[in-house]
DNA sequence: CAGTATAGTTACATTGATTGTTGATTACAC
DNA sequence: GTGTAATCAACAATCAATGTAACTATACTG
């Protein structure tokens, strides 16, 4: 991800405002791989900035992800989880049981521009849904038996 | 999917008890392709039994769900869609402009039991995002810089 | 360096999908 | 047929995310 000075830049390139709350979001990003949702975001905020309102976490956020700057990834868990690795393709690594993401680098077996069974292909995504180290720690021989399970209801996709 | 005959007979085995809403849903998924929501099957339903409740929909197509019989699939479209084919293994095709979802059979590079980064693979979900054939037509020769302009917002992963 | 247009902020309301609650109804094993 | 547990319908509630409107602060301008 760039770094806050040249989002700063960015912003005020492009007509935007860069204001505290906005720059203390941007370093909040910065090299953070744990796909943070906007909540999470706004938690770490609001420890330091009591006012802050959960809109403008989603603005920023928002603004961002529109702008190339960081992704937005659904992975099926019911919020956005955002990422600011955006130099690197990569799918995501997501944990059944405590929802962490990690990217992981796959190869893809259908490229944009393709078409496949009449659709013209734009992205494929893809996550790989599993137990992360230390659930399966936490979990010891239990581990085995709760992947061949599905885990939880809703086998999402 | 299992018949209409084949369910009742299942969900009576298993102590649930098979009303006209109910046997109705398991007709109306039937060999339907299209990945309805429950909302969609809502309204279908609607058109001959107008007091159903939403509700109820919702309840039976996660028991459905949860039996095993369906799979609830998240393609990243706000609502949950419902696939009635469990029989082959598959993955999905999502148009980017009408939601349209259909199944596509592709080799997955990550198969359940193995660990990939630390993580104890359970299951892979491929969704590829494109156009579909009806939505390219509409579209014209748009289609490409509609494509390669990524659509809406949202870079869903 | 002050003035000001405009973007951003906050608090609050709203949406949309889904789930919880409850009292009335109904399927179905006996 | 009848009893009783499951299901139903109507309604309220939840959760993530977005819309609204009045107020505030940033960053050009002179």
């Amino acid at each position: 991800m760039k770094s806050p000075e040249e989002l700063t830049d960015l912003f005020r390139a492009t007509g935007r405002k860069v204001t505290p709350q906005r720059r203390r979001i941007f370093e909040l990003l910065q090299g953070d791989g744990t796909h943070p949702s906007a909540e999470e975001i706004y938690r770490r905020l609001s420890a330091e900035m009591a006012t802050v309102s959960l809109k403008t976490v989603y603005q920023t956020l928002g603004e961002l992800a529109s702008m190339g700057v960081i992704l937005s990834v659904d992975v099926g868990t019911r919020s956005m989880r955002f990422d600011p690795n955006v130099e690197t393709d990569h799918q995501h690594l997501l944990c059944a049981r405590c929802e962490a993401v990690r990217d992981v680098v796959l190869s893809v077996e259908v490229a944009p521009g393709e078409v496949i069974d009449g659709y013209l292909v734009m992205r494929t995504d893809v996550v790989v849904k599993g137990l992360c180290p230390s659930c399966q720690a936490e979990l010891g021989e239990a581990a085995a038996r709760w992947t061949a399970s599905g885990s939880a209801r809703s086998a999402a996709s």
